[in-house]
DNA sequence: CGGAGCGTTGAACGACCTCAAAAGGTGTGG
DNA sequence: CCACACCTTTTGAGGTCGTTCAACGCTCCG
């Protein structure tokens, strides 16, 4: 496919981790070929910061592997992770707030197909395919987003921590040899607990009370195996939200009859 | 005299000509006329549940007057209010997490449009007008959700309540005569305790202190008074974010150029 | 070897929650 | 119109959980 990288920067010695980390760049998804065909096709590098401005237009962003996520900063340090963009996820840059410190960044390496917002919205006129694509990719992505809202205002840390690694575990995991499932853990400490509107001590200390429970270990850095996936199910009364809305395919985005 | 909000029969004539300088039924915005004409017009009655499918089909529903609020219930008895939903927005049932008790309700009287979403789609496609504005309805009330999410996420009890009065006080709330902006407050302590992640006990004293502060006064039930909007927007951190975001007028969505 | 960044852990404090009871408002039937 | 029951809101006291702050270990890199 396209494989050009349009936006290059120096790339001299990346850390040995993300050399040896050729397992699937974080999960790839099917993408309509009017869509991976009309967007510029950038290659993200960890960390780096992606402008929601493009030529001073708005911006529509796929991600086609990797992972990206929404943060907002607001005065006095507080700093919010909005959402995780996953392979097949959509963004409008005005889906962010950007008067309120919005920023969006890479937290996996991947590529992302990147287009100004009029040629997409033409695109999406002229092909009922990315029409759909897009209605689609939005709707699920509120529907998660719904379940996280309800996680960071309702649930105590544990809870939060369990719906977010059993989160993890259905997206992007899949089944180790020792039984049970494995799977990347994209974010650091930090930005977890940004997401979960924990702080990073508290993040830790639950973590560490997973691990002694058996319920979580971590085979290298940034990976993690859960042994038993109902046992951490257990810890969230989201559980099965989740399992409704992650363990199915893409293809459906609700339990209605589609277009 | 209060309570009954006009429930009487108005005609479905665009409210642009029919604003009653009294009491209308918690703002009113303008909606396309192809949406007008093609969508179904529902009353909706406090307390009211909306179901989410529509003869077994997914819907989409715009609010021309009143609110609706969103919610997910969890095992456990654990309740979040996900979204508001204000005249002129949009929503759709896909966005809805259904397997986690989501449950669409009314908290102030008012009109909502409803369509198939199969005949919604439709029309979008034949009508670049209806397109626009449902994207735009959709990237206006993500941005807004973003500093909801942070606000629920990050912020202590006295910054929560003081971001929601601001965000309610903004969007409609008009000015009073002995100065300050008056509002509805749509919903009772439980429903804003369960909309900003706390228990209506801990809000209640909250507001306590902010009246006793001289910062807020309740004129009449469900109404609130707000003597010096700058006041209660030092309190919160995302006074700056929800001034731009609420401020101006419905026209623009995003400090980028659009379509 | 030393420093920076990140993750972990402990102790003390304080914010928020829980529980319980009183006060205020609403609706119903006499 | 009143009395009553019912619900929501308010307020207080006490306990819990998460935060704060500080120190330590680890890994990676210079």
């Amino acid at each position: 496919m396209v494989m050009t990288a349009s936006l290059k920067t120096q790339d001299p010695t990346p850390p040995a981790s993300a050399i040896r980390m050729e397992r699937r760049p974080f999960g790839t998804v099917a993408i309509p070929a009017d869509l991976a065909a009309h967007g510029a096709t950038v290659r993200t590098r960890r960390g780096q910061t992606i402008a929601l401005a493009f030529d001073d237009s708005e911006a529509v962003f796929v991600v086609r592997s990797g992972a990206l996520m929404l943060t907002v900063t607001l005065p006095h340090g507080l700093r919010q992770v909005i959402t995780l963009l996953y392979p097949g996820d959509l963004f409008r840059s005005a889906f962010a707030p950007v008067d309120a410190g919005a920023t969006l960044s890479v937290v996996r390496p991947g590529e992302v197909l990147r287009f100004r917002w009029s040629a997409f919205a033409e695109l999406a006129a002229a092909e009922p395919k990315v029409t759909n694509y897009m209605q689609n990719a939005v709707a699920k992505q509120n529907a998660r987003q719904a379940i996280h809202m309800a996680a960071v205002g309702r649930f105590d840390c544990q809870q939060r921590v369990a719906t977010f690694l059993l989160e993890l575990a259905l997206r992007t995991g899949s089944p180790s040899s020792c039984g049970g499932l494995i799977f990347d853990v994209p974010l650091g400490r930090s930005d977890m607990a940004d997401y979960l509107g924990l702080n990073a001590d508290m993040l830790s200390r639950t973590m560490s009370r997973l691990r002694a429970s058996g319920l979580l270990s971590h085979p290298e850095r940034h990976r993690a195996l859960v042994p038993a996936i109902a046992d951490l199910a257990e810890l969230t009364p989201a559980a099965g939200s989740l399992m409704a809305l992650h363990g199915q395919s893409t293809a459906e985005v609700s339990p209605f009859s589609t277009v």
